[in-house]
DNA sequence: CGAACCTTTGAGTTA
DNA sequence: CAAAGGTTCG
């Protein structure tokens, strides 16, 4: 067997784009084109069709152009036609990125690739084809978190829950997690079902799923779920799907949890003989349900539990531990079983596991030799992204994680600049300093487009969007809300769903009293009942009360209106393009005024959202399909062809690289989460750290790390610690650098467990208004930790007390910038006057009694008399 | 019914 | 600090 592991020394082909018309000339050639680029590692991943194949590839290790090319080849060795491949991402992003190489590669030769698609669209692609058998309709709504947290809130209602005590919130978090393990609601192991609303919680998932079906709907969890269900009870029509698809790939198997990994198992068994039992197809499987399940765990490791053969036991002796270590481990040779698998390529990174908290389930992929036998296994181990330093520090990073299948990241590029690491002193100083090394390198010739700062939680990006609007930096947010998740497009899909589909509750209750038609909870909550009563839905009660006498006048008219409006639209959806019919309708609703009318900083980009909706609407043959298609479909990561700085989460950098990325916030608490780590413990931290390493693998030349002594924390500023994280790089790869700031520590100073420990000699001589707001808390007292946060007056030091010196190296320090701020507000006569009425954030509200310069006294309701710095309260 | 005012509570990542 | 929920008043 070959021995993929070693580097062997002759030099390593880079990665150079493939160009087009391959499909022709491969076929005669005996090395086609696209594997002349590959390294053998690459190329043997691409050439093994026949078998399961699990390609374990690194961060930066060509993982894409490994499954693009494998797609080319399948296609190109006639082994396949592009409907006969199964092709899997998470994003779709990932989705359309492979598509677009694929075309570059193939020379547009293959259009199409119909299963080519997330988990998500493919899962809803068959869900729609089979509805009648999960009982939907085909033009079944996919419901939005809103939505389904809407829902559940009725049913507590209806259960006569207290909301309180048993918030909706947690209830879809639960049955997303069931979902998620693939259990329906009789699977639910009855520990668990019992957990939520006084025992409540299985009965209203069952309740929840009926009244799914009423509303002809569907939740993003369904989408896998309901296939999986329809496959074990209709095995013709999984057979049918098995034997259309002669080929599976998998991207980021790392990240699959319990029901994609079913839904991948059924498919990628052989197709079944008619009226074989499921446990004929799930090798090892025995019992009825299909996920056997810890009945009293709650977080059970290895939710699906397949039964080791004696034979794997042995080899798992071999490599000396349960899980393999070790490259060398022998492929299983044992016989397949029944129903053997087929071509499937699986292709991850257990050290880029990082959707624990989605159900993912790393187990997936440690174990893939034994969920699938006979697999063969290549680890991608070249690095051709990162320099050495940063390549160096990554690795060392991860290593301090037990749990992984254990890979060795090399490079043959240049060792290039060391990690930095810097300390700021509190959040502001480090957007600041980021701002300003953004700066310089773009003096230095720096593209924008090739720097990136990615934050763990995405409140930190708030403080540089500020200082990026006040320096002027280009920047733009990746991820964030959805485009389909704000207000006025799902309110504006609302409309369309309720003409679409009269029983959609949910839709029409959303726009039912949007824009404001005096139809408030009152009126609602009447239709409501008529509706239950009537067993109609909540659209038809609607119409049978406006015939009543029910409602007041008032009321009663405009839900006439409403009404003929729909039934007004319903009828022109017959004449009239459905882009046509959008605009009518959000017109003739008054939802266009309401925004138009709004006063709001953000209202004029609202109506760019609509805009941008009904423009998008033209890709779609007609409003069913582009209802269809919206919330699976609509993900905007637009403009990206001006210059500007990235702005996003770790978690939506995995799959991108950039030059140079700046990673701020490395603090405890922060990162790594301690929710994480209160929740998760073991495996919560180690899930961080590969984070951390997924972080760090985005950069190229750069990689600069930050952390801040003081952060804000619910709007009181509390002091941190530095990561743990930056204890365990390298202390070789890694340059610990002043902070533009300015500190008093670090430097020079030994590089040892606790290097990052002495923050009380940070400069004590602070003026940002962080500092001083600290500076006050601290002379308060420790003990009373809360609502210090607007709480320092009289005793306000002079912002300049003792400049220091490296502050002001010829560019505007900090400092500077803040001494200007803070003596202006000294400066100045405070606007308030006499009696004016204020709020202040400690002390509540009371009215002014007292002005001296821009010190307050003010008479507070609760708190008594006291004396403030006017900004620290504002009038209302 | 709805706006205005006030209190409380909560910020983790996402297909 | 902001959003969401609650209360009160017009």
């Amino acid at each position: 067997m070959t021995e993929p592991n070693r580097l062997t020394p002759r030099s390593v082909p880079d990665h150079q784009p493939v160009s087009g018309g391959i499909a022709a000339r491969a076929r005669a050639a005996s090395t086609p084109p696209y594997l002349a680029g590959l390294n053998p590692e690459q190329r043997e991943a691409v050439e093994t069709l026949d078998g399961p194949v699990l390609v374990l590839a690194g961060a930066g290790t060509g993982k894409t152009r490994v499954l693009t090319c494998r797609i080319a080849h399948i296609l190109s060795q006639g082994r396949a036609r592009p409907g006969e491949i199964l092709s899997v991402t998470f994003t779709n992003k990932a989705a359309r990125e492979m598509k677009l190489r694929l075309g570059q590669m193939l020379g547009q030769a293959v259009e199409g690739m119909p299963w080519l698609g997330t988990f998500h669209s493919i899962g809803g692609r068959i869900l729609r084809s089979h509805a009648e058998l999960a009982q939907l309709k085909s033009n079944f709504t996919v419901l939005d978190v809103d939505d389904q947290v809407r829902l559940l809130k009725q049913l507590l209602q209806a259960e006569n829950i207290d909301e309180k005590r048993w918030p909706a919130r947690m209830l879809a978090g639960l049955i997303d997690g069931w979902k998620n393990r693939g259990l329906t609601p009789s699977q639910v192991p009855a520990g668990e079902a019992i957990v939520f609303g006084n025992g409540k919680g299985g009965k209203l998932y069952s309740s929840y799923q009926e009244r799914l079906k009423i509303l002809n709907a569907a939740d993003f969890g369904d989408l896998l779920l309901e296939n999986i269900r329809i496959f074990r009870e209709h095995p013709d029509v999984l057979r049918q799907y098995q034997s259309r698809f002669k080929f599976i790939l998998v991207d980021e198997y790392q990240d699959t949890n319990v029901a994609q990994y079913l839904w991948l198992r059924l498919l990628s068994q052989a197709p079944s003989k008619p009226g074989a039992p499921l446990s004929s197809i799930i090798p090892g499987y025995t019992g009825s349900a299909v996920v056997p399940t810890h009945a009293e765990g709650v977080n059970p490791d290895v939710p699906l539990h397949i039964k080791e053969s004696e034979d794997e036991d042995k080899q798992s002796q071999d490599s000396g531990s349960a899980l393999p270590a070790h490259p060398g481990m022998t492929p299983s040779t044992q016989a397949a079983p029944s129903a053997p698998p087929k071509n499937i390529c699986c292709v991850g990174d257990d050290d880029q596991s990082i959707y624990g908290w989605r159900g993912a389930e790393v187990d997936n992929i440690l174990r893939f030799e034994h969920d699938f036998p006979g697999a063969k296994v290549i680890r991608l181990e070249r690095n051709y992204r990162s320099t050495g330093h940063i390549l160096a520090a990554a690795s060392h990073l991860i290593a301090h994680n037990e749990s992984r299948l254990g890979k060795t990241l090399r490079t043959e590029d240049v060792d290039g600049e060391k990690v930095t690491v810097t300390g700021a002193w509190d959040s502001e100083e480090e957007a600041r300093a980021i701002g300003e090394e953004i700066e310089e390198l773009q003096r230095s010739g720096e593209n924008l487009n090739e720097i990136a700062i990615l934050v763990r939680a995405s409140f930190q990006m708030r403080e540089f969007e500020d200082r990026f609007v006040t320096l002027g930096l280009s920047y733009r947010v990746i991820g964030g809300p959805r485009f389909y998740e704000r207000a006025e497009i799902r309110d504006a899909l609302a409309y369309l769903r309720t003409i679409n589909s009269p029983a959609d509750d949910l839709a029409f209750e959303r726009i039912i009293n949007v824009p404001k038609r005096g139809l408030g909870d009152a009126s609602v909550q009447m239709l409501h009942d008529h509706a239950r009563k009537r067993r109609i839905p909540l659209f038809e009660a609607a119409r049978a009360v406006v015939e009543t006498d029910e409602l007041k006048p008032k009321a009663r008219g405009a839900l006439r209106d409403l009404i003929a409006s729909f039934d007004r639209w319903r009828a022109q959806r017959e004449v009239t393009s459905h882009t046509e019919l959008a605009e009518i309708v959000l017109d003739e609703s008054g939802y266009t005024e309401m925004w138009q009318k709004d006063r709001s900083a953000d209202a004029a980009g609202r109506l760019d959202n609509l805009k941008e909706l009904v423009r998008s609407m033209e890709e779609f043959e007609n409003l069913q399909g582009f209802l269809e298609h919206i919330s699976l479909v609509m993900d905007r990561d637009g403009g990206a062809d001006e210059q500007a700085v990235s702005l996003m989460t770790l978690h939506s950098a995995k799959g991108l690289e950039f030059g140079n990325v700046f990673l701020p916030g490395w603090e405890e608490g922060l990162f790594p989460s301690q929710r994480t780590l209160d929740e998760q413990g073991r495996a919560g931290l180690e899930e961080e750290r590969r984070l951390a390493h997924v972080g760090l693998t985005r950069a190229r030349r750069r990689a600069k790390l930050y952390f801040a002594t003081n952060r804000r924390i619910h709007g009181t500023w509390s002091t941190t610690i530095p990561s743990r994280f930056l204890d365990e790089l390298p202390a070789h790869n890694v340059e610990i650098t002043e902070s533009k700031g300015g500190s008093g520590w670090g430097g020079a100073g030994g590089y040892g467990p606790s290097r990052f420990d002495n923050v009380e000699s940070f400069g004590s001589s602070y003026t940002t208004p962080g500092w001083q707001r600290a500076q006050a808390n601290r002379a308060r007292g420790q003990e009373n930790r809360q609502g210090q946060a607007r709480g320092g007056f009289d005793e306000n030091q002079s912002p300049f007390s003792s400049p220091r010196d490296d502050f002001s190296r010829n560019k505007r320090g900090p400092m500077v910038i803040e001494g200007e701020l803070v003596a202006k507000s000294t400066g100045t006569t405070s606007e308030f006057s006499l009696d004016d009425r204020v709020f202040h954030q400690k002390f509540g509200y009371g009215h002014v009694v007292k002005i001296d310069g821009n010190k307050l006294t003010i008479a507070f309701e609760k708190a008594g008399e006291k004396k403030v710095v006017d900004s620290f309260v504002e009038r209302i």
